[in-house]
DNA sequence: TTGAAAGCGATACCAG
DNA sequence: CTGGTATCGCTTTCAA
């Protein structure tokens, strides 16, 4: 089974008067397959002990290890194509330098893949692992278990999955030093930062009443999982609403991303009586566009069609699409925030505007 | 520093006479906070052995506990809010169900998004644990080391990351049991299935030879990390173009994704003397499109644009945009084939075609 | 400068 | 039916 000589028979080294039973050479654990080699393996090879092997391979400073050991070293490891056990380090460690980024879909838009990327790529410059954990399926408590059994050293939600109190209670009983909201949701039970979704839909509808529009829709996705945005959205546009004394009209319009939905929503237009709607992003906005276009409404002339997202597509079409411009934290920010937060989690929950957002206008308000 | 009790003074407790070296009650492995609960703590408060946790959490069917205990266990873990460390278990174990998706950009689009969301969920269902491992900024072994700490028991390579034999040698050593490309690159060193890009290129030229263009041009995107796709189309665009024996050009377009570039590109449209643009996707499609409209160039007419992807929002220009139909293969079944090769790992690598693509004509060609 | 050995937490043997 | 206990791979004192 094991092609390996030295492992052909561990207790060949003869071992003067071993105190504990002899284990029966049965260690068939690993189902087949070459063994994977440990840094014993390594130590063996280099005819070191493996406390030498680990001094050498971290390059730890408190020991001085000769430089033809140190070669030896690596040299075995090198041939041996060895690769440190994560857990088995961290176990040893007691902690992990893992942030867990839960993921149940991927996020959507240009905007937030950047952002991803940005924070992924500044915190492995601080050293964390930068692990995206599929969580599809799962809720809250049982998405924060799994999430735990990893023991991530801090935990960054970015508001796909519904992150409970109990869930953040049982991140940080299982060693989590930061757990980060990032999204629509309120501050937790714990730290949090909050990326309000309300001042986008507070923006577009400031935006749709200066230019004198009363009667406004509000688009609302049907898709599933978007309801975490387009609802504080919604609840920002209200509030604005109420804000402005103005005694302009708030309308919800469910819309699914179809072009059968927005035709349908077309159709009975003008039963509704908006002259303006603020379309959740630019990609419902440019569905509704054309609906409505190809219903004999005018935009702007009838009805305001405002986006959000600030995509480049929107100005492809005619007239080009106005739009709320999001400007998120940079990824770099939020990852020093998160390394603030681990290094010292004693701090009170914060509370950290991570976005603005801004109406543009072009041509379709 | 530490505000804990047991923490202020290490060597506070005079040692009176203790048989082995009594280690001087500092464990102040995990740097501050509340200590994480282990199995050890259930068993001590439900007063039974931590074997027998184990049993009962584990529901292990080899062994009898009474009923009694069980609830015991229970309730002590839920107590303590007790979560098993996944790294214990699997050193233990000897192996992970984890599944390393490695990560540089999120893949851009919807068809790649509910492809992996459906991959995520179908491995899930099989019991793995899916994994995205952020890997930005990491070159090919690099990164396979990095992977390879983790002990994935498989590698599903969305081809973003240049994974190289060595790469693939580096995780198989590590224990990997399936290490699989899927994308544009060919096979590797291993196991691999391949997601042909060439075909895309294909589809686009005949496509286009078929609606009688002769001179057609491939928009190249100047995109970093579009390369590992855009250049098989290319490949396959002139292959189809040899292919057909008529005689037909391929000239490639280098762009990138500004309205500056497209308008750049469109204004020497004449110079170029094209009669038909396969565009890489439908968002390079639409960007050129409206650009060389705004230039006076008339597609269908002077010349054809061609995108693929076949997003919605192509259909909302005028003309509605011609497209090329990816049917990528199920997440489904590519989970299935993961937990064979897994279950298997023995077969040769095996090169399945993971993708369909046709084209679908609208009113742009 | 190097080596021996103690554990980190969970599991699965083998006795009782 | 339950409880010791050896073990996984690695780091880190402590001794030599």
């Amino acid at each position: 089974m094991s092609q390996l000589p030295e492992q052909s028979s561990p207790q060949s080294s003869p071992q003067p008067s071993p105190r504990r039973s002899e284990p029966p050479a049965e260690r068939p654990r690993r189902t087949a397959g070459p063994p994977v080699p440990t840094s014993a393996d390594v130590a063996r090879l280099a005819g070191v002990s493996r406390a030498t092997v680990s001094y050498v391979l971290n390059n730890t400073s408190a020991v001085r290890i000769s430089e033809p050991t140190r070669r030896k070293v690596r040299e075995a490891a090198e041939e041996l194509a060895y690769v440190p056990h994560a857990a088995a380090r961290s176990l040893r460690a007691g902690h992990t330098r893992i942030v867990l980024l839960p993921t149940a879909h991927v996020p959507v838009g240009p905007l937030y893949s950047r952002f991803l990327d940005e924070l992924q790529w500044a915190l492995r410059r601080l050293d964390y692992t930068v692990v995206q954990y599929g969580s599809l399926g799962l809720d809250g408590d049982e998405a924060a278990r799994a999430w735990a059994e990893l023991r991530p050293v801090a935990v960054v939600s970015l508001g796909e999955i519904a992150l409970t109190p109990q869930g953040v209670e049982i991140l940080k009983r299982s060693g989590a030093k930061a757990v980060i909201t990032l999204g629509p949701r309120r501050v937790e039970g714990a730290h949090a930062l909050v990326m309000d979704q309300r001042e986008i839909g507070g923006r577009a509808v400031e935006h749709l009443l200066e230019r004198g529009r009363r009667r406004i829709g509000v688009v609302m996705p049907e898709e599933p999982g978007l309801d975490l945005f387009s609802e504080p959205r919604l609840a920002g546009a209200r509030a604005a609403v109420t804000a402005s004394s103005t005694g302009a009209h708030v309308e919800p319009l469910p819309l699914s991303y179809t072009e059968e939905s927005a035709a349908r929503l077309a159709a009975r237009w003008d039963g509704l009586g908006l002259d303006a709607v603020y379309a959740y992003n630019d990609e419902y906005a440019m569905l509704l566009m054309r609906a409505l276009q190809d219903a004999g409404i005018a935009v702007p002339g009838d009805t305001a069609v405002l986006g959000a997202d600030d995509l480049l597509l929107g100005r492809l079409l005619r007239p080009r699409l106005s739009t709320v411009r999001i400007d998120l934290v940079t990824g770099q920010r939020l990852a020093a925030l998160v390394d603030r937060v681990v290094r010292d989690p004693g701090g009170e929950p914060e509370r950290h505007d991570l976005m603005g957002a801004r109406a543009v206008r072009r041509e379709s308000t």
